[in-house]
DNA sequence: GATTGTGAGGTTTTT
DNA sequence: CCTCACAATC
């Protein structure tokens, strides 16, 4: 294939020609200014990455020190260091500065971010904490959180902060928001705290506004910047890179406009497609021949993502084997599919695929709990990535809270949390009167108990003042043992500093006094935190560094779901969001449903998300290197609803070659199955996304029959009839339909009755559930 | 002041 | 289906 790129020799010693094709070998060869290299699924990207920063150390001399390497996830961050020990050598791979946006943030802002006024030992506050914070401001401004809600508040307030406005460049109709960001925003620095973006945002201040000094300080700090996943960059993120790169301008950007999936979270992926404008001398370099999958994977994922709409032109190709085709499956349920998930990946296990080869693929975390049912039952080793995290569970976010609140005695956000838990007397009357006087006094909390607490009956006085008579003892003798314990921060061990929080606060004994299932679950997963403390202490001590706390609790708050992904042999389930950047033997895509993939939450319309949602359903499919199997079920309860979806309509692009088409055994024998097949609903629903060629390219298929399975002779994508309407109502999702009591209302869900039943939703009566021979089509 | 129960509301994807 | 806020009760 013609890449009209000039293939460079490699400069460089260890790497031998045949170990990178050319356009690999141009973009490690390249040592100076703005790079730009568009990396196609499974084109080596990583290869290349470090190939690159191997040379630099290796043949252009520059300390690795010296240079930044920026990662979608510390997993990620990890492994490239891992790679870059075996090229140049632990000892030199240490050195590196390796890490996501965030950690690296974090790490610099610890020794720079004082001339922000920002304090050493700020904390970073999780969605959880933020959402405290907005709480707090809403109150304070006597705001009614049924008009706010926190949750909006907070995505409205992120929304900003991506892209670098404070409060005062805010631009909205409702000037209480504002009012609640400037809230928001002067509590987290009373409480010497940050959110995820403030992480970035400090960073930009500092490099742009250059107080004391700061931001040229840390642009010396480096010579080289690399990016990975450069599409999934925010706007702040994007002048973070550029403000650091001014002087020299070594920015490498390495990412895929086509496995863009991060919008939502501010990501834009013009920072990709517009590179070249913002720095028109940048090289541009593309990775087209893709070495991760089956030629057949390849083409069906190509078939998704062509039919993008502004994408920069790509020509991905693959010199692999052809490969078997892709299974599309249809199931009857999500338990129909999950069996046939199961069954799947048995099979391959009796082949001899590693567990830890396989995975299994959904849109949204809730569809993982029948598909874990099932492997559970099957005893089947897996691991969930992501979902609830461990950090999240109610005792280690207690235990957590007390060590920040000792590092950091400003986190209002931590004391409230531990001031009372285990119960300790101090209610809700007396912190809502702690929490005035210290608004009043304009101090944190931790500073107004101190004020409470002094001796000689001056604490017990204004106590009194403040309505806290009665409870002025607890306060004061909360407030003694934590002074207690923050004497031992920095002189012990965490692990034992932890340890010795656990006891002297009580929570464990309140625990043990329980004495239930739930409380033993919760003592062994701090046994687990500590363990886990004392882990970080072994990983320090190898790494010649100090273990502090600090250092700790940084990791928790900017821990991300694959990190805690482990190598064992185990199959992975996981959101297809966790997925980017990984890749399997055999990979189960799961929910390749209308509504579900792409999914469409609550709202009907919208067909902007759309595109998103087509770069990635073409992650998933070139996660999988050899084999391929897609389920969609025609009903699927979730959210505490049923839902009917058809397949997918991404589905229908794959050409018609690379799949086989079936259906489990169950499927078609049930009565939804037949129901469905009877009233076309299935037809109904695909009509909107139905492409002309897709009916014509889909001859046939004559996939081979799987045991347990029956082929189903059916053609699930031609177009099986016009007419939806049998018995006079077309009965799926969005369809109007008429009651003779209710009126006119919108079907909802399909119900799984001893007959055709569907929910409708009325204009003014809510929702009820109703069989399908009392309602006409409207 | 703590504990328990009830109801309502909201549900994507995550550093 | 889950979480969270609040009310009722001890």
């Amino acid at each position: 294939m013609a890449l009209g790129v000039t293939p460079h020799a490699p400069v460089w010693g260890p790497v031998s020609d045949a170990e990178l094709n050319s356009p690999q070998a141009d973009a490690v060869a390249h040592t100076s200014g703005p790079l730009l290299v568009f990396a196609g699924a499974g084109s080596g990207k990583t290869r290349v990455i470090t190939y690159r920063i191997a040379n630099l150390v290796a043949c252009a001399r520059v300390p690795p020190h010296r240079i930044l390497a920026v990662t979608f996830t510390n997993k990620a961050a990890g492994e490239m260091r891992d790679r870059l020990g075996r090229l140049l050598g632990d000892e030199l791979a240490r050195e590196l500065w390796v890490g996501t946006f965030h950690a690296t943030s974090a790490k610099l802002l610890r020794r720079h971010g004082e001339a922000l006024g920002l304090p050493k030992n700020f904390v970073i506050y999780d969605t959880d904490d933020q959402k405290a914070v907005v709480n707090r401001a809403l109150r304070a401004l006597d705001l009614d959180e049924k008009r706010y809600p926190p949750r909006q508040c907070l995505a409205r307030i992120h929304k900003e902060k991506q892209e670098l406005r404070g409060p005062d460049e805010m631009e909205d109709g409702d000037p209480w928001i504002v009012k609640i960001y400037r809230a928001y925003d002067e509590q987290l620095r009373a409480a010497n705290a940050v959110d995820f973006e403030d992480l970035i945002g400090l960073m930009v201040r500092l490099l742009e506004e250059n107080p004391a000094g700061a931001g040229d300080a840390l642009r010396r700090r480096f010579d080289y910047l690399l990016v990975d996943e450069f599409q999934d960059t925010n706007a702040a993120q994007y002048r973070f890179l550029k403000a650091f790169v001014r002087d020299h301008r070594n920015l490498c950007v390495v990412g895929d406009d086509d496995q863009s999936i991060y919008r939502w979270r501010g990501a834009d992926v013009r920072n990709i497609r517009g590179f070249k404008h913002d720095f028109p001398d940048a090289h541009v370099v593309k990775l087209e021949q893709n070495y991760r999958s089956t030629a057949r994977i390849v083409r069906a994922a190509l078939g998704v993502i062509e039919r993008s709409r502004e994408r920069v032109p790509k020509d991905l190709w693959t010199a692999n084997a052809a490969g078997a085709p892709i299974d599309l499956v249809a199931t009857r349920d999500e338990r129909d599919e999950a069996a046939h998930v199961v069954a799947t990946i048995q099979e391959a296990r009796a082949r001899g695929v590693d567990p830890k080869e396989i995975a299994v693929f959904y849109r949204v975390h809730a569809q993982s709990r029948v598909i874990e049912e099932v492997l559970r039952a099957a005893n089947v080793p897996y691991q969930i990535v992501g979902g609830t995290k461990f950090y999240e569970r109610a005792e280690i976010k207690n235990a957590l809270a007390y060590l920040r609140v000792l590092t950091n005695p400003a986190s209002d956000v931590d004391l409230l949390r531990v001031i009372n838990t285990p119960a300790r007397g101090i209610g809700a009357t007396s912190l809502e009167r702690l929490v005035a006087f210290a608004d009043a006094e304009r101090v944190s909390l931790s500073t107004a108990l101190g004020q409470l607490a002094e001796p000689r009956g001056v604490g017990a006085a204004r106590a009194k003042a403040v309505g806290l008579g009665t409870a002025a003892g607890k306060l004061a003798s909360f407030h003694e043992m934590m002074a207690g314990l923050r004497a031992k921060v920095g002189a012990e061990r965490p692990s034992d500093l932890l340890g010795e929080v656990l006891e002297r606060t009580g929570y464990l004994i309140a625990l043990r006094a329980e004495n239930t299932a739930e409380s033993e679950a919760r003592l062994e997963n701090l046994a687990e935190l500590k363990s886990s403390l004392f882990d970080y202490e072994q990983e320090a001590a190898a790494a010649g560094e100090p273990a502090s706390l600090e250092g700790y609790l940084e990791r928790v708050s900017l821990q991300s779901d694959v990190d805690g992904m482990k190598d064992a042999s185990r199959v992975t389930l996981m959101t297809v969001h966790g997925a980017k950047g990984l890749e399997f033997e055999l990979v189960l895509l799961t929910g390749m449903e209308q509504d579900m993939f792409p999914y469409r939450g609550m709202n009907p319309s919208g067909d902007h998300e759309v595109e998103e949602e087509r770069r990635l359903a073409y992650v998933a499919i070139t996660r999988a290197r050899s084999r391929l199997v897609i389920t969609h079920a025609d009903t699927r309860q979730i959210f505490g609803t049923t839902r009917l979806g058809g397949p997918s309509p991404f589905l229908a692009e794959m050409p018609a070659d690379t799949v086989a088409v079936k259906a489990t055994a169950g499927r078609s024998a049930s009565a939804v199955g037949r129901f469905i097949d009877r009233d076309d609903a299935y037809g109904q629903a695909r009509r909107p996304w139905q492409h002309p060629q897709a009916t014509a390219r889909h001859a046939p298929a004559a996939p081979a029959v799987e045991p347990g399975e029956r082929y189903v002779d059916r053609e699930f994508f031609a177009d099986s009839g016009s007419g939806a309407e049998e018995g006079g109502v077309g009965l799926h999702r969005g369809a109007r339909v008429v009651h003779a009591q209710f009126g006119e209302g919108e079907v909802r869900s399909v119900v799984q009755a001893s007959e055709p039943a569907v929910v409708v939703a009325f204009p003014g009566r809510g929702e009820k559930k109703i069989l399908a021979r009392f309602l006409r089509p409207a």
